[in-house]
RNA sequence: GGGCGGAUAGCUCAGCGGUAGAGCACCUGCCUUACAAGCAGGGGGUCACAGGUUCGAACCCUGUUUCGCCCA
């Protein structure tokens, strides 16, 4: 790559590295016996799915904890899967079919998941490719899908085992119907969204004519399917009408007045209309006086048969009739506006009808226990904590799961029916006959949950129920990454089915993202139009840079917005050690390269050595406790700030012109440093750091089964750190001097340096050329202001820093007035500054209780702005 | 109604007890043979507001305002 342009390309760059690590299998956990097991199992996106930014934000964490622990030894595996989306995917597949002239109805069930699986491998396997495009390391060979054999049989363990404990019934409730999914929800899969609505005062008049009842609703339809009319039992208004009957209008039926504690007495007229089949407050007090539950919505949203004149009318055509004949009869008291919370399908956003129907339930009390156990105990931890609390309050207010969805694509219920009588049987294999009459029996129509199979997810996937070599190495696993936003849906069910099923959590850590959402702030959806595709932003820019961008601005938790300009940021990263590589290898063609570890004493080849030792602390540290993006920002500053603007700068000068043996040392350090450095980036960007590693002299095949760096002695202690920061500051005095008089860099100057004692002289001789190159000087002197043969040099404008004065001569006259203006404008901040540090150490508390080192600190500094005060005081007197 | 999070430079965000940081934008000067996707220098912030704790608060505590999220 020596003769290569001064640009990076990613795009040659990227997938040859990922064909080589596949091909090298690195991907594959080392098996290195006595190692510890790392282990990651991939949340599984849909099958159907395309990559949002989300997952590669959540990708990318998950490939840096995973490549952190492939080079620190550890046994590692990252498991990659699908998930089958069954509502989601059914209706995907419907919707094509549909545009092809096809009925699903019509083809029947057998047919059309035939379709799906085809579908499935068709266009399935996207979202696969696109994980691969970010450089995840995950282990291809592992790859599941949650309706894999092996699989779906833990779908039916887990199924028939729950159904042999008790933990799993099947019921009439009132559940959360989609009418136009056609198929039951889960509590959570409904979103509640704020509406204009209406609330109607009914009158339903008393039986016997002696007085009427005003209920209030929003949803007039459902009064044809009234039972009864509830009030609170210590309700005087209303005492004496309990069990009398009320004639229902519209359908004059009589249903009875009845006392229930549900009731809230100041709300609304304090009597409700209780209907049981569509709601489940009103389902609930049904059961507690044996109300009919009469169903007057059907599965369609239209009203059924019990609905009397209404029937085969939409819901909402319904409650418009419904209204105007109340009206037409005087019966509607008052209608107000209100604001109220509708429930929505998740999937389709048709508004949810509470409905009547025969579902499938999972207890969850049982299982939730213990899972709430292990979090409080510490076996399971939330990064950042936060979650706990919001993982606590869902679990210790959690409702039975309802896991029957009325659709065709999933893992089909193995429980049957039998034909003759009422038999019922949940088991692994389909029986014959059934065993109570010897009838005939048929499966059950629906399918579970999707999340069902998901709970199962990092057990299932290593081969659970068989107590497979994978389980026993790779359970429990490491670490869960994930966004907040699943917690209830997909989390708390890991835990509960992991810990019952397995009696391990299923894994010790929970790491949470935050939502990646557009530039504006706004969540990235599909409606808006507003989603970021990964995949077009790495073909303009790598996965490199996408990486460490979405890394840069991410914190365990937080919501951060994609930024295009970060990307960018990130693409001239890799540019830029690209190019800083490049340097390396053009001095070291041809040229002698010392021995590893030879040891230097060169002021600079320590200094980045350890400034190098504490980025490595640091970034393993922050790893350590998943703070990526401070890790990030470590070793993204080192190398910008440290390797290329200062160590590299400096190295050109011994590069250029010192001994062969000094030169091979500096060449050496360049190596060493900047091969920890691209190790210690590579998780971040793997692509670049292996292509630039391999460009340097290295030793095996590739970067990510290197050892990740270790801290090592370096000898450089307090007063090198002294030392090496007087190079700096002098070196940005004399730059800003330049900058003063807008020197171009190609015009040389002249400086004269006093320092302020003897032994940083000597010291500052041995780094002079350093000086003179980055300074751009032509001649430089250093003298010590303890030195009686020196004058001030007559026309020079001058820079006071720690330590040293720094002198300019001038050819020309020198401006007085704006010398003046700014040397007093450096005097004044100087004192200001000064002052807080004396008022600091006046204030006998802060000597007494403030840390000794922090004391120390503002007695040095003191001292320092006392000098510097001194000198600027000086400075000014002379151009008096 | 309950809970959680944010409010820091013009913009987007880090920092979360010891003298305010980054990227981008802005101003000045540079094609200084690694990099103009760059280099050097510079301007810009009573860290939402009010109290409190502390020798010391952007950071901890309390309250207020405001934006957002989750749950009921």
């Amino acid at each position: 790559m020596t003769e290569l342009s001064s640009r990076y390309d990613p795009h040659t760059v990227e997938h040859k590295w990922y064909q080589h690590w596949r091909q090298g299998r690195y991907f594959e956990p080392s098996q290195a016996p006595g190692k510890k097991s790392f282990t990651i199992v991939m949340p599984p996106p849909n099958v159907t799915g395309v990559l949002h930014v989300g997952h590669a934000l959540n990708t990318t964490w998950q490939d840096i904890l995973i490549r952190f622990h492939r080079m620190l030894g550890d046994n590692t595996l990252w498991l990659p899967g699908t998930d089958h989306a069954g509502i989601h995917t059914q209706m995907k597949v419907d919707e094509m079919l549909r545009s092809q002239g096809y009925d699903r109805r019509e083809m029947g069930r057998e047919q059309f998941v035939q379709q799906v699986w085809q579908w499935k491998e068709k266009y399935g396997g996207e979202i696969l490719r696109q994980i691969e495009r970010l450089g995840a390391s995950v282990d291809w060979s592992r790859l599941r899908f949650t309706m894999d054999p092996g699989l779906s049989e833990a779908v039916t363990e887990v199924f028939v085992r729950l159904y042999e404990e008790g933990l799993l019934y099947r019921g009439y409730y009132i559940t959360n119907w989609c009418v136009s999914c056609l198929t039951a929800l889960s509590d959570i899969e409904v979103d509640h969204i704020d509406e204009p609505g209406t609330l109607t005062y009914i009158r339903y008049p008393l039986a016997d004519g002696a007085g009427e009842i005003t209920v209030a609703t929003t949803r007039a339809e459902t009064m044809l399917g009234d039972t009864a009319v509830a009030v609170h039992p210590d309700d005087e208004r209303w005492k004496a009408y309990v069990g009398k009957m009320v004639r229902l209008p519209l359908v004059n039926r009589l249903i009875p007045v009845v006392a229930d504690d549900y009731v809230d007495p100041q709300y609304g007229t304090g009597a409700v209309k209780v209907t049981p089949a569509h709601d489940p407050n009103d389902f609930a007090i049904g059961d507690r006086h044996h109300l009919e539950r009469l169903k007057v919505i059907g599965e369609d949203g239209r009203m059924t048969e019990a609905a009397g004149a209404y029937q085969g009318l939409d819901r909402y055509q319904a409650r418009k009739q419904v209204l105007e004949d109340l009206n037409a009869l005087g019966l509607v008291v008052k209608v107000e506006n209100i604001t109220h919370s509708v429930g929505h399908c998740e999937k389709c956003g048709t508004a949810i009808e509470p409905l009547l129907s025969l579902q499938w339930f999972v207890r969850i009390a049982p299982l939730a226990e213990p899972a709430i156990e292990a979090v409080r105990s510490g076996a399971i931890e939330f990064v950042p904590p936060r979650f706990e609390k919001i993982y606590m309050n869902w679990m210790n207010n959690i409702r039975d799961w309802c896991v029957s969805r009325q659709i065709w694509w999933g893992h089909r219920i193995p429980a049957y029916y039998c034909d003759v009588c009422d038999n019922i049987v949940v088991s692994r294999v389909p029986p014959e006959h059934c065993p109570r009459c010897g009838g005939t029996m048929h499966q059950d129509d629906d399918v579970l949950d999707t999340w069902f199979s998901s709970a199962l997810w990092p057990f299932s996937t290593l081969g659970w129920p068989r107590q497979t070599e994978d389980l026993a190495t790779f359970y429990p696993t490491s670490v869960l990454s994930t966004a907040y936003d699943i917690i209830f849906f997909w989390v708390s069910r890991m835990i509960m089915q992991g810990i019952h099923f397995t009696g391990q959590v299923p894994f010790r850590t929970v790491l949470m993202h935050g939502l990646v959402r557009d530039e504006q702030g706004r969540k990235m959806s599909k409606s808006l139009g507003n989603g970021v595709d990964p995949m077009d932003v790495i073909d303009k820019y790598g996965a490199d840079a996408l990486r460490i961008a979405l890394v840069l601005s991410s914190a365990p938790g937080n919501d951060q917005r994609y930024s295009a300009e970060r990307v960018e940021a990130g693409s001239h990263f890799a540019n830029k050690i690209y190019n800083a590589t490049r340097f390396v290898l053009m001095n070291l063609s041809n040229r002698p390269m010392a021995a590893k570890d030879t040891p230097s004493n060169h002021l600079a080849d320590r200094w980045i050595r350890y400034r190098l030792n504490m980025a490595t602390r640091d970034i393993t540290s922050y790893l350590e406790n998943f703070e990526f993006g401070q890790a990030a920002r470590v070793i993204y500053d080192f190398l910008w700030d440290d390797f290329c603007d200062w160590y590299i700068e400096l190295a050109k000068v011994r590069l250029k012109s010192s001994s062969e043996r000094e030169r091979a040392i500096v060449l050496r350090t360049l190596v060493d440093v900047e091969q920890d450095a691209l190790k210690l980036l590579h998780p971040f960007m793997p692509f670049v750091t292996e292509e630039l590693w391999h460009a340097l002299p290295h030793q095996g095949d590739s970067i990510m089964v290197t050892r990740w760096p270790r801290e090592q002695f370096v000898d450089f202690n307090d007063d090198d750190q002294k030392q090496f920061q007087a190079l700096q500051d002098l070196i940005r005095g004399i730059r800003n001097l330049r900058a003063e008089l807008t020197l171009p860099p190609s015009k040389r100057a002249d400086v004269t340096i006093w320092v302020d004692d003897q032994v940083r002289v000597d010291q500052l001789q041995t780094v002079q050329e350093e000086i003179r190159e980055l300074g751009r000087l032509s001649h430089m002197t250093i003298l010590s202001r303890t030195d009686d043969a020196i004058s001030k040099p007559p026309h020079a404008i001058s820079q006071v820093v720690s330590g040293a004065t720094i002198y300019m001569p001038l050819e020309g006259l020198v401006d007085i007035d704006k010398e003046n203006s700014r040397l007093s404008k450096l005097l004044e901040t100087t004192r200001a500054e000064l002052d807080r540090v004396r008022r600091q150490l006046a204030d006998p508390n802060f000597c007494q209780r403030a840390p000794q080192a922090v004391v120390d600190k503002a007695r040095m500094s003191e001292q320092d702005l006392e000098i510097r005060l001194a000198r600027l005081q000086e400075r000014l007197e002379d151009l008096a």
